[in-house]
DNA sequence: TACCACTGTTAATGCGCTGTTAATCAAAGA
DNA sequence: TCTTTGATTAACAGCGCATTAACAGTGGTA
């Protein structure tokens, strides 16, 4: 689903090039250059975030803004100005605006600064991410959980912690001297032959695929592979 | 409830004039004037929102979000600079900070760009309307009270607090201390011993629904499944 | 001022889980 | 063959947790 963003500028070179790159960003722009037609769109339409470029004839961006926060007070507005004086910046900001960039402005930080609104306003964020597959396993590391179709294996933190190392460096050969240091945080001979339980242990969760497998590495550490 | 933020700043003359001038605003401020005790302090404590004064010796404002943001994305953090330079702005953005303000700066703007990132956080979180379900009770939050068909029993706040933020986390396993720095905004040990002792009287009051239970996650913390 | 009710913290006790260690056997390399 | 390295299982010590009870701080009330 695409972000709606309402833009409000009336140079026509400057706001061409930006819509374009944040079309290009795959934001959703309805964009306009004057307050008159800004304040009709408005009274139809609602948006993820709003632009509005402060210095626009007859109507300016705080009116603007000012009518917007008649009906919403949640939708993000970022104002756009030459001007850089303090009073305006803290105007802005009274009216109920969220930012104030000023001119020029580099696009890049334009969208960074989108961003930063958008991801506020959203109350979806999806912890998918720390979320691991080898073979027919899923390692949720968040919850400490190895998911097999349907059916879910509890694990210790370190038994997670150390899967999830060899799940990042998968089908690579890594030295048991990297993952000591990795996990347990120091490497002497004693943690080793911890080491070589968890590896164990492990293996016995996994051993429902054939396709995913730990080899030893002789001499040297453990390659997962799968 | 005041608004509880961190503010990291070298500069004395600066941070005692800001630091008197959010407290008289209502906020509730965590100073420190440098890095090493910044990342001690976020350690063991949740803030509101963070501001991060980036030129600091040894230990950088950025490197601190960096910190922040490993353990926390929802956190808002306002940089503070004496540069301007494009470069450092998207730095600080990309890095998850909120904003960037170049000083010098005035108090006024510095309030209002706080107050506008400490709504937009209280947005993401309507709860007064919310109520919260699991299993056969229901927890009228804001009255402090769980109900289970017809009968209702009353909770103290921190009751309540907790439960809350566990059905807000349902079916995930929860840190201990992520719990604590939430509920009691900082994480030691007798505190630690304090959460036990609300674990197992929450367990008394669910216990009335067998589908309802929370589990400890051993070495970890806790999940309420239901 | 003394008393009581209510909360949250500290203390005490016993149980259970985790990671380490030990012991034994197997495999690899010299 | 002999030595080194790894695999696996079992047992153990210590820490983390659960629960109950006692305690301290707060605010209300007579």
């Amino acid at each position: 689903m695409k972000a709606h963003l309402l833009y409000v500028e009336d140079d026509e070179s400057l706001s061409f090039v930006t819509r374009d790159n944040l079309e290009l960003q795959g934001y959703q722009i309805t964009h306009c250059d004057n307050g008159a037609t800004a304040l009709e769109i408005i009274k139809n339409n609602t948006f993820d975030l709003c632009i509005l470029d402060v210095m626009l004839p007859e109507i300016d961006g705080f009116t603007i803004a000012e009518e917007i926060r008649k009906n919403n007070n949640e939708v993000p507005i970022i104002f756009l100005t030459a001007k850089s004086l303090k009073e305006d910046k803290i105007h802005g900001l009274k009216l109920g605006g969220d930012d104030y960039i000023t001119k020029p402005f580099s696009i890049e930080e334009l969208i960074l600064k989108i961003e930063v609104f958008l991801k506020r306003s959203k109350i979806n964020i999806p912890q998918e991410l720390a979320s691991y597959d080898v073979g027919m396993f899923n390692l949720d590391y968040p919850n400490l959980a190895l998911n097999q179709n349907g059916t879910s294996k509890s694990l210790t933190q370190k038994e997670a912690d150390l899967l999830k190392y060899l799940i990042e460096n998968k089908n690579a050969v890594i030295k048991r001297s990297a993952i000591l240091k990795s996990i347990w945080g120091e490497d002497d001979y004693f943690l080793g032959r911890s080491l070589d339980v968890f590896i164990s242990r492990l293996r016995k969760y996994l051993k429902a695929d054939e396709t995913v497998k730990i080899e030893n590495i002789h001499g040297v550490g453990f390659r997962l592979k799968g």
